[in-house]
DNA sequence: TTTTGTGCAAACGTTTTGCAATTAT
DNA sequence: ATAATTGCAAAACGTTTGCACAAAA
C-alpha cells in the first residue's frame, strides 16, 4: 500500500474534482481515528479546540463532500435525531442500543453472503450498505434505568 | 389465524395500554396495503380525501405508536430526508434506489444466517433491524439522467 | 367519568443555503 | 487568476410539543 488515510483522501477529492482542504482533511482524520461514530455535532465540537475557526456548516458540507467520493458512510441515527458517520467501509453491521445510542460494530462471516446475493440477484447496482440492528447493549441490559456507562 | 390486520393492530395496541383510534386504524391499513414504504408525510396526503380531519402531527404520533407496539418498522429515509415506514416485520432487506428514493424489499435465506449471528453473539437483546442496500434500481441505471419510472 | 388521543399552531433541532471573504489549484 | 470552499447568519425542513376539545375506555 503506498496511500495512508491523507493520501487516500487527496486522491479520491481530486478524482471527484474536489479540493483537499485543511477541513476536510481534519474532519476525515477524526472520522478515521474514532469508533464511536460521532454526528456532524460531534465532530464539531471535537474539532473546535484545534481550528477554532471551524464552522458547523463546514462540518456539515465536509461530510457530504466525504460521503460523495464514497470515503464515508452515513449511518443514519441512533435515536438521537441527528445522523452518524463512519470511516471504517469494511463490511460489517452496526449494533444500535436504543438506551445509550451508542453503535457498535459487529462482523460475522454469512454478511458476505447477504453481500453477495445482493449483488447478484436484487438487480442493483450497489453503492453502499447500512445493516443495523437495534437493541439494548449488555451495559443497558444490566442496568435497571437510565444507566449507561456513556449516554444515558 | 384467528386475527386478520385489524385484530392484531387492536390487540397490539391495548397490550401496550393504547388506545383503538379511527387514525390509528387507517394508518396502520394504509400501511398495510402498500408495498411503498411511504413517510408520514405521504401517508397524511394518501389519507386526506378519506379522513379530511386528520391532522400531520396524528400522523406522526401514531406512527411513532405503531412502532413503540412493534407492528411497523421506522426504515429511515431514502435520501429524501424523511422517514420511511414498513408493515412488513418479516426479516428482509431494504434496497434504496439514491436516484428515485424508492424502496424494495429484497429476502434472501443467507439474512436468517445474519439474524442468529446477531442473536446469539452480539450480547445485545434485539429489538428490531433496518438491512438497507444503497444503489441505482435497474430503471435508473438503464436512464441516462432523471427518468425513473416513478419520481425524480 | 376519567384518561388518552386529536387537531391546530407554534416550537424545536438538525441540516441546508445565500453571500462575501478566503483559499486551493 | 479563477473557480471552489469557507464561515457566518438566516432559512428550511421534518418532526415534536402545548394546549383545549373530542373521544375511547
Amino acid at each position: 500500500m503506498t496511500t495512508d488515510g491523507d493520501e487516500l483522501l487527496a486522491e479520491r477529492l481530486k478524482e471527484h474534482g474536489l479540493r483537499v482542504t485543511p477541513q476536510r482533511l481534519a474532519i476525515y482524520r477524526a472520522l478515521v481515528a474514532t469508533a464511536e461514530h460521532p454526528t456532524a455535532q460531534m465532530l464539531y465540537e471535537r474539532l473546535q479546540p484545534a481550528l477554532p475557526s471551524l464552522s458547523q456548516a463546514t462540518v456539515y458540507n465536509s461530510l457530504q463532500a466525504l460521503v460523495a467520493c464514497g470515503l464515508v458512510h452515513e449511518l443514519g441515527d441512533a435515536g438521537d435525531g441527528a445522523l452518524h458517520y463512519d470511516a471504517d467501509l469494511s463490511p460489517h453491521l452496526n449494533l444500535v442500543c436504543t438506551r445509550c445510542h451508542r453503535i457498535e460494530d459487529f462482523f460475522d462471516p454469512s454478511l458476505a453472503l447477504v453481500d453477495s446475493a445482493v449483488n447478484s440477484t436484487s438487480g442493483y447496482r450497489i453503492m453502499g450498505a447500512r445493516l443495523v440492528y437495534y437493541g439494548l447493549c449488555a451495559a443497558c441490559q444490566a442496568a435497571p434505568a437510565g444507566a449507561a456507562s456513556t449516554a444515558p
